[in-house]
DNA sequence: CTTCAGACTTGCCGCGATGCAA
DNA sequence: TTGCATCGCGGCAAGTCTGAAG
C-alpha cells in the first residue's frame, strides 16, 4: 500500500467546514489531496477515496476524446430526453441571444466601463518630455557597471519621498508625491491595445556559469569521473534525492534518459553509465549538504557582501522605464537549468531544462532605447519593438516548448490596471447575474443537448466556482475543469446529490458532495447515459463555445469572471458578520473566516504544515495554563472577601478543560522551570558578587526570597485586574487556536491575491478601524495601491 | 471551424528574512 | 545571542483566453 513516505505532507486530513449553508458555497467535505509524485499519487488516491481511485480513473485508461466533435455533427439530436420534448434541429441560436443586440462585434475591446476613447494610454503629456532624459541616465548607469547612479538615486527618492533629479518621470500628470497614480486619471485603462510608447530596460540577468566541483559519484560501486556537463546534470538529480521526486519513476526515467543523452554527447565512449539502478549519487548529495552548511556558516561580512552584490543586480535589472516612468521589473532572472518539476502525473516530469543562452532570448524594447548589451561574446536572439504587449524579454522553454516572459512586477501600473479591469468586470457581472441565472436555469430544459450541456456547465461554474477546463494534451498531466469533466468524475446519488471527484489545476483533488437542482441531476443522468469511463461528460461543448455564449450574455464575460465575482461577492457578504464592537483580534478572525470561505469555495488547498499538531498542542496548553492562573486568582479573591461568593457568580464558575492530572503536570513543569530560572539567576548574581567581593548566595536563599514575594497578598483590585487580563488573554489565544485549526489545509493567500477585490478589504479596514497592515503585507499593499483609498462604505 | 501560438493570470511551494522565546 | 518557528516573497508550473493560421 502507501509507501509511507515521510515526505507525504501532502496528505490532507478530513476537513469538516460544515458551518453553514448558503447558496454560493455549498457544504463540502474534502478529503485528501493527491500527492504530486506519480506513485504516491496513485497510492494516496487509492488509499483515500474508495470511489474514484478504484475505478480506472486517475491515469487515463481508455480515453477517447476527439470523438467529441464527430458525434456532435452526425448523430446530433437523437438523444431521447427524459422529460419529453421532441428532438429538434439545431441552429436556432436566436433563442439564446435574448433581447440585447448581442454586441458581440464590439466586445473584443474589453474595455470595462468607459467606452470613451483616448488617443494615448495614460498620460499624454509626460512621455515625450521625460523619456529622453531617463534613457540617457540609464545608459550612463550601465556604462558605470557598478552602482548605477540613476536607479540608485531614484530608489532613494522613492523611499524618502523626496524630490529626485528629474529621473523617474514625475511628469505633470503625476501626483504631488511623484508617484504615478493611473487610477486617478480620467481614463485609467487607456485604449486597451497599445501598451506603451517608450520602453527601456536593462535586459535579463543570467545565472552564473556552472563551476564543476569534481566530486565523483559512484557507478556500480566505483567512483566515476564525469565532465562538467554530465556532472552538472547528475548534481541536479542529487538535489532531489530524499524527496518524492526521486521516488517518482517517470521523473527518474525522464532524468536518466536526458542525462544519458548528455553523457553520450560529452563523455568518452568508455563511460559505463547504462543503468540507473547502479548509480549512487551519495557523494554528490553529501557535497550539496556540505555546501549548504558552508553557506549557512558564512561570516557576517561574507553575507553582507553577498547581499550587496544581490542589491546591485536588483538595482541594475530591477527597473524599467515605461513612457518615462520607473516601474519595477518582476522576474528579470533567467530561469536556471535544472530538472523540470512537472506536477502531478506529468509525463515530462524530470526532463532536463536546459541552460539558456543570450542567443535564446528575445528583447522587447523601444526603437530609440539603447539595447542592453548581451553578455560578452554573445548576442540576443532578436530585438523587437512590440508595443502591444507588456513583456520585456521572452524565450522558449525546451521541455514543453512553452513561451516564457519577463514581465513587470505585480506592483506595476500594467498589472494594477489589469487587476482593476478584472474586478470591474466582475462587478459588472453583479448587475447581470440575476438575469444570467434565470437564463441558464431555463436553458437546463432546452431541447438541444448542446444547450443543456452549456447550461449545466454554467450552473457548475456559477455555483461551484469550477474553472473552465480547457482540453489538455497527451503530454501533460491529466487534470480537468468544468468542460473537460469526464464520466468517471461525477457520480449521481439519491436525493439529487452529485459527487465530484477529480484532479483539478496542479493536480489538486476536488472532492465535493452537492445537492443540485433537480433538473441538473436529470441532465447529468442523461449526459452519462450510454457512456462510460473516459468519455467526456459534456461532449458537445468546449471552453471556447462556452465563453462565446457568455460573451453574448455580457460583453467580456468569460468563465473565470464567475470565479472572481463569486469570490469577491461571497467575501463581502461573509464580512458582514464582523463584530462591530469586537477587539481587533475578533475582527481579524472574522476577516480570516470570510477569506477562508472563499478559499474553500475556490478549492485552494495547501499541505498541512509539518508542525501543525505540535502547534495546536502548545496553544492548548497555553490556554489551560492561563485558565489555571485565572482560577487561582479568583480563589484568592474569594478568600479575601468571602462576601463576593454571593454577589459575583463569575468568580465561582468552574474553569472548563482543567483536570487535576494536567494541573499537577503543569505545576510540576512550572516548578522545574522556576528552579532553572533561579539557578541561572544564582549563577549570574554570584558571578557579580564574586567580582565585587561580596559573599555568595545559596540557591535556598533565592528560593526563600521568591517564596516571600509570592506570598505577599495582592489587593482585591489587583486581582480583579489580573482576572480581567487573563480573560482577555484566554480569549485571544482561543481565537488564535480556532483560526489556526481551521486554516490547516486551506490556503488563504491565493484568493487574497487573485480573487478578492482589494477595495473590499480597504473599505472594511476603514470601517472597522483595523490597520491595513494587519490584513495586507507590504507586497499586497503595493500591488493594490490603486485600491487603498476605498471609502468605508465602498461596495463591491 | 479546429488547432496552435502567444500572452497573461493563477497557484503551490521552498527558501530566506524576520521575529520571538529560550 | 542563538536556535527556531513563521511569514512573506519569489520561482516557476499550470491554468485561461484570444487571435491567427491551417
Amino acid at each position: 500500500m502507501a509507501p509511507s513516505r515521510a515526505t507525504s505532507k501532502r496528505a490532507r486530513v478530513a476537513d469538516d467546514s460544515s458551518s453553514e449553508d448558503e447558496p454560493i458555497a455549498p457544504k463540502r467535505t474534502r478529503t485528501a489531496r493527491t500527492a504530486a509524485a506519480a506513485p504516491a499519487a496513485a497510492a494516496a488516491a487509492a488509499a483515500s477515496s474508495s470511489s474514484a481511485a478504484d475505478a480506472p480513473a486517475p491515469s487515463k485508461p481508455t480515453r477517447k476524446r476527439a470523438a467529441k466533435k464527430l458525434a456532435a455533427a452526425s448523430d446530433s439530436e437523437d438523444e431521447p430526453l427524459a422529460a419529453a420534448p421532441p428532438p429538434a434541429k439545431r441552429g436556432r441560436k436566436a433563442a439564446a441571444v435574448k433581447d440585447e443586440p448581442s454586441s458581440s462585434a464590439a466586445s473584443s475591446s474589453s474595455t470595462a466601463a468607459a467606452p470613451k476613447r483616448r488617443g494615448r494610454p495614460p498620460s499624454a503629456s509626460s512621455s515625450p518630455a521625460s523619456s529622453p532624459a531617463p534613457t540617457t541616465a540609464r545608459g550612463k548607469g550601465k556604462a558605470k557597471a557598478k552602482a548605477p547612479a540613476a536607479s540608485a538615486a531614484v530608489k532613494k527618492e522613492e523611499a524618502a519621498n523626496g524630490d529626485g533629479d528629474g529621473d523617474g518621470g514625475s511628469g505633470s500628470d503625476d501626483d504631488a508625491d511623484g508617484e504615478f497614480k493611473w487610477w486617478k486619471q480620467e481614463n485609467p485603462l487607456g485604449d486597451g491595445r497599445t501598451k506603451w510608447t517608450t520602453l527601456s530596460h536593462n535586459g535579463v540577468y543570467f545565472p552564473p556559469a556552472y563551476v564543476p566541483h569534481g566530486v565523483q559519484m559512484k557507478y556500480n560501486g566505483k567512483p566515476i569521473k564525469l565532465g562538467p556537463a554530465a556532472e552538472e546534470v547528475a548534481t541536479f538529480f542529487a538535489g532531489v534525492v530524499g524527496t518524492t521526486w526521486a521516488e517518482n519513476p517517470t521523473f527518474v526515467s525522464n532524468f536518466f534518459e536526458d542525462w544519458t543523452d548528455v553523457i553520450k554527447r560529452t563523455e568518452p565512449a568508455t563511460c559505463p553509465i547504462k543503468e540507473f539502478a547502479k548509480c549512487d549519487f551519495t557523494p554528490l548529495v553529501d557535497y550539496l549538504a556540505a555546501e549548504k552548511e558552508k553557506k549557512k556558516a558564512m561570516t557576517k561580512a561574507d553575507k553582507d557582501a553577498a547581499k550587496k552584490a544581490k542589491q546591485e543586480i536588483d538595482d541594475k535589472y530591477g527597473w524599467a522605464l515605461v513612457d518615462g516612468r520607473k516601474e519595477k521589473v518582476g522576474n528579470f532572472r533567467v530561469e536556471p537549468p535544472g530538472l523540470f518539476r512537472g506536477r502531478g502525473a506529468h509525463p515530462k516530469t524530470g526532463k532536463l531544462k536546459k541552460r539558456l543562452q543570450p542567443e535564446d532570448i528575445t528583447i522587447n524594447i523601444s526603437k530609440d532605447s539603447p539595447v542592453p548589451a548581451a553578455p560578452a561574446g554573445h548576442k540576443w536572439k532578436d530585438v523587437v519593438h512590440e508595443n502591444e504587449v507588456t513583456w520585456l524579454a521572452s524565450w522558449t522553454e525546451n521541455v514543453n516548448g512553452q513561451p516564457k516572459y519577463v514581465f513587470l512586477s505585480a506592483a506595476s501600473s500594467w498589472k494594477g490596471m489589469s487587476d482593476f479591469k478584472k474586478f470591474e468586470k466582475a462587478r459588472e457581472l453583479k448587475k447581470h447575474v440575476a438575469r444570467i441565472r434565470r437564463e441558464y436555469t431555463a436553458m437546463l430544459k432546452d431541447r438541444e443537448t448542446e444547450k443543456r450541456q452549456l447550461a449545466t456547465a454554467l450552473y457548475f461554474i456559477d455555483k461551484l466556482a469550477l474553472r473552465a477546463g480547457n482540453e489538455k494534451g497527451e503530454d501533460e498531466a491529466d487534470t480537468v475543469g468544468c468542460c473537460s469533466l469526464r464520466y468517471e468524475h461525477v457520480t449521481l446519488k439519491e436525493g439529487n446529490k452529485v459527487v465530484f471527484d477529480f484532479l483539478g489545476k496542479d493536480s489538486i483533488r476536488y472532492y465535493n458532495e452537492v445537492v443540485v437542482d433537480a433538473q441538473v441531476h436529470k441532465n447529468l443522468k442523461l449526459f452519462k447515459k450510454d457512456h462510460s469511463d473516459g468519455d467526456d461528460l459534456f461532449d458537445r461543448i468546449t471552453t471556447t463555445s462556452l465563453n462565446k455564449h457568455l460573451t453574448s450574455l455580457m460583453p467580456g464575460l468569460t468563465a473565470k469572471v464567475f470565479r472572481t465575482y463569486n469570490a469577491s461577492f461571497t467575501f463581502q457578504q461573509e464580512l458582514e458578520s464582523t463584530p462591530a464592537d469586537g477587539s481587533v483580534a475578533d475582527k481579524e478572525l472574522a476577516y480570516n473566516r470570510a477569506n477562508r470561505q472563499v478559499a474553500v469555495l475556490c478549492n485552494h488547498q495547501r499541505a498541512v504544515p509539518p508542525t501543525h499538531d505540535a502547534q495546536l498542542g502548545k496553544l492548548k496548553d497555553k490556554i489551560r495554563a492561563l485558565k489555571y492562573q485565572r482560577r487561582e486568582a479568583k480563589k484568592l479573591m474569594l478568600q479575601l472577601d468571602p462576601k463576593l461568593k454571593k454577589s459575583r457568580k463569575d468568580l465561582t464558575e468552574p474553569e472548563s478543560d482543567l483536570d487535576d492530572e494536567w494541573i499537577a503536570e503543569y505545576l510540576e513543569s512550572e516548578k522545574v522551570k522556576d528552579k532553572e530560572k533561579l539557578q541561572k539567576k544564582l549563577e549570574k548574581d554570584n558571578a557579580e558578587r564574586e567580582a565585587e567581593g561580596k559573599p555568595l548566595l545559596t540557591l535556598k536563599e533565592l528560593e526563600d526570597a521568591a517564596a516571600k514575594r509570592a506570598a505577599r497578598d495582592p489587593t482585591l483590585e489587583q486581582l480583579e485586574k489580573k482576572v480581567a487580563k487573563l480573560g482577555d488573554q484566554i480569549h485571544a489565544a482561543k481565537t488564535q487556536l480556532v483560526d489556526k485549526d481551521e486554516n490547516k489545509t486551506t490556503a488563504l493567500s491565493t484568493s487574497k491575491i487573485n480573487y478578492i477585490d482589494p477595495r473590499i478589504t480597504a473599505a472594511w479596514c476603514r470601517k472597522h478601524d483595523v490597520p491595513i497592515e494587519k490584513m495586507f503585507p507590504r507586497t499586497l499593499r503595493e500591488k493594490f495601491k490603486w485600491a487603498m483609498d476605498a471609502e468605508a462604505d465602498w461596495e463591491f
